[in-house]
RNA sequence: GGUGAGGUACUCAAGUGGCCAACGAGGGCAGACUGUAAAUCUGCUGGUUUUUACCUUCGAAGGUUCGAAUCCUUCCUUCACCA
C-alpha cells in the first residue's frame, strides 16, 4: 500500500528530498490513521492559474488522498517584496479587499482539482503581520550573506554586478517561515524553488520545531514555445479558465516533443497507457495530432466538461481544416461609411491604423471571407465579417 | 562622501551633430507552406486617412544650434573602485 502510494506520488517529480520522512509520514496514515500537513505558496497578485501551477496542485491533490491536508498558502506578506528574479521593485502593498478579493479567485481556481474538506486557505500576513521588527531581527539572525549568496539567482547578479536589494534577501526568510508558522511535513515547489524550500527546513530546525520538512521538487513545465518556463508575463501559458477553444488551439500548437512531458505531468492516464501511445506513434499507428487532440480533451474536460471538449474540437476543425468561420464572433455596430482601417482599429482587431494598413498591405486582412488589399477601402452600409490573420474575427454592423 | 562608467523602442543591444522613427538579435504579428497556432522561408514590427508627408519618442527637465539620441547644465537612477 505504502510503496504504491509512494510510487504514485513520485511520477513526475524532479526531486524529493528527505523520502524516508515521506515514506513515514505516509506510514503513519495507513497505519493510525494520522494526518499530515503539505504546504505549497502562492503569489497573491496573480490569481490566474495555469497549467504550470496545476502540475503542482494536482500533485497536492494526489496527496490528499493519502493523508495529506493542504496548506495553501497565499503570500500576501511575501508579495510584497516579490520573489527575487533580478528586475523587480518592491511592489505596491496590496489593500486587504483586493487580496481577499484575489483569494477568492484562486479557491474557485483551486477547487477544480484540490479537495476543499481537506484544504486550508492561509495568509502569510496573519503571522508577519504580528512578527513585529523585533522577530524579524531574530529571523535574519538565522542566516547569513554568503550563505544567501549561493542562491544562483543572487550570485549571477552579484557577479554581474546587477544591482541586489536588501529586502530581496528577505524574501528567502520569510517564505521558510512560513513553514516555522504552519508546521508543515513536506513542502512542494517548482524547482526554481529549491534555495527557498531548503529555507524552510533549515527554519524549521534554527527555531527548534522538532520537525523538518520534506520537500518535493516539481518540474517547471515549459510554456507554448517549448523553450520558456510557463509564465502569464511570457504570455506563452493555457490558463485553467481559459475557454475551451483558446485551450484547445494552445495544446494543439505545443510541439510535438513537449507534448509527451504534457502527458507526463498533466495527464490522469497511467505512466504505462502513455507508454503505449509513445510506442504506437513511434511505429506509425497514431498521428501526433490525434495524440495532443487526447490530451486537449481531457484537459478541457477537466476544467469545463467533456461537452464542451467536444464542441471546441468540432470548432477548431471547422477553423482551421475547413477554413469555414467560427460559431461565436464578437458583434460591433459601427456609423458608417467607414475606412477600413479605422474600422479594424475601432473594434480592437488592430491597435492602430498604421498597423492595419500594414497588415491590408500583407494581405492578412478579410472582408466576408474575401482578401482586402485595398487601404483605403471604404466599407459601406450593411453587415459583414472582418477577419485578420487565422484567428482573429469580428462581426460588424454598419449604420 | 570622492572618482570613474552607464541609463536607447517589448527585451538585449548599435548609433557620439543632419543620410535617424533610429543597425542587429530575440520576441511578437502577418503571408506562403503544413496534420497543427510546430518547423522552414519571406515581409512587417511608434502614431496619424497630408502615408515618398506630418506628429511624438533615445532616464527627466532646461540650454546651445538652422538642425540634437548625439554637445552643455542640473536632477533622478544603476554599477565599479576608494572612504
Amino acid at each position: 500500500m505504502i510503496e504504491k502510494a509512494y510510487e504514485e506520488i513520485k511520477r513526475g517529480v524532479s526531486e524529493i528530498i528527505d523520502e524516508e520522512r515521506i515514506l513515514q509520514l505516509l506510514k503513519n496514515y495507513y497505519e493510525k490513521n494520522e494526518n499530515y500537513y503539505i504546504k505549497a505558496g502562492f503569489d497573491p497578485t496573480a490569481p490566474d492559474l495555469h497549467l504550470g501551477h496545476t502540475v503542482l496542485i494536482q500533485k497536492m491533490a494526489l496527496m490528499q488522498k493519502y493523508g495529506a491536508i493542504v496548506q495553501f498558502v497565499i503570500g500576501d506578506f511575501t508579495g510584497l517584496i516579490g520573489d527575487p528574479t533580478g528586475k523587480n521593485e518592491t511592489r505596491k502593498k496590496l489593500d486587504k479587499q483586493t487580496v481577499l478579493k484575489n483569494a477568492k479567485t484562486y479557491e474557485e481556481q483551486v477547487f477544480k482539482i484540490l479537495d476543499p474538506k481537506k484544504t486550508n486557505i492561509v495568509f502569510n500576513s496573519s503571522w508577519f503581520n504580528d512578527m513585529g521588527s523585533s522577530g524579524l531581527l531574530e529571523l535574519t539572525t538565522t542566516f547569513n550573506v554568503s550563505r544567501m549568496l549561493e542562491r544562483e539567482d543572487f550570485e549571477k547578479r552579484f557577479k554581474a554586478n546587477a544591482p541586489i536589494s536588501i529586502s530581496e534577501f528577505l524574501y528567502p526568510l520569510l517564505q521558510g517561515y512560513d513553514s516555522v508558522a504552519l508546521k508543515s511535513d513536506i513542502e512542494l515547489g517548482g524547482t526554481d524553488q529549491k534555495f527557498n524550500l531548503l529555507m524552510g527546513r533549515h527554519l524549521q530546525r534554527a527555531y527548534k520545531t522538532g520537525k523538518e520538512q520534506a520537500v518535493i521538487m516539481m518540474p517547471l513545465l515549459e510554456g507554448l514555445d517549448g523553450v520558456h518556463k510557463m509564465s502569464k508575463s511570457l504570455g506563452n501559458y493555457i490558463g485553467i479558465t481559459d475557454k475551451p477553444n483558446d485551450m484547445y488551439g494552445k495544446i494543439l500548437s505545443i510541439s510535438d516533443e513537449l507534448m509527451w512531458k504534457y502527458y507526463e505531468v498533466l495527464s490522469s492516464r497511467t505512466l504505462d497507457e502513455i507508454e503505449k501511445i509513445y510506442e504506437d506513434v513511434k511505429s506509425g499507428i497514431l498521428h501526433p495530432k490525434k495524440v495532443k487532440e487526447m490530451l486537449s480533451l481531457e484537459i478541457i474536460t477537466r476544467y469545463h466538461s467533456s461537452d464542451k471538449a467536444n464542441e471546441a474540437r468540432q470548432e477548431f476543425e471547422r477553423i482551421h481544416s475547413k477554413k469555414e468561420l467560427p460559431t461565436d464572433i464578437d458583434e460591433f455596430i459601427l456609423e458608417g461609411p467607414i475606412w477600413i482601417a479605422k474600422a479594424l482599429s475601432e473594434i480592437k482587431l488592430e491597435n492602430s491604423t498604421s498597423s492595419a494598413r500594414r497588415d491590408i498591405k500583407q494581405g492578412a486582412v478579410k472582408i466576408n471571407s474575401k482578401k482586402c488589399i485595398d487601404e483605403q477601402y471604404q466599407i459601406g452600409k450593411g453587415e459583414y465579417v472582418l477577419q485578420v490573420g487565422k484567428r482573429k474575427f469580428a462581426k460588424i454592423k454598419v449604420v
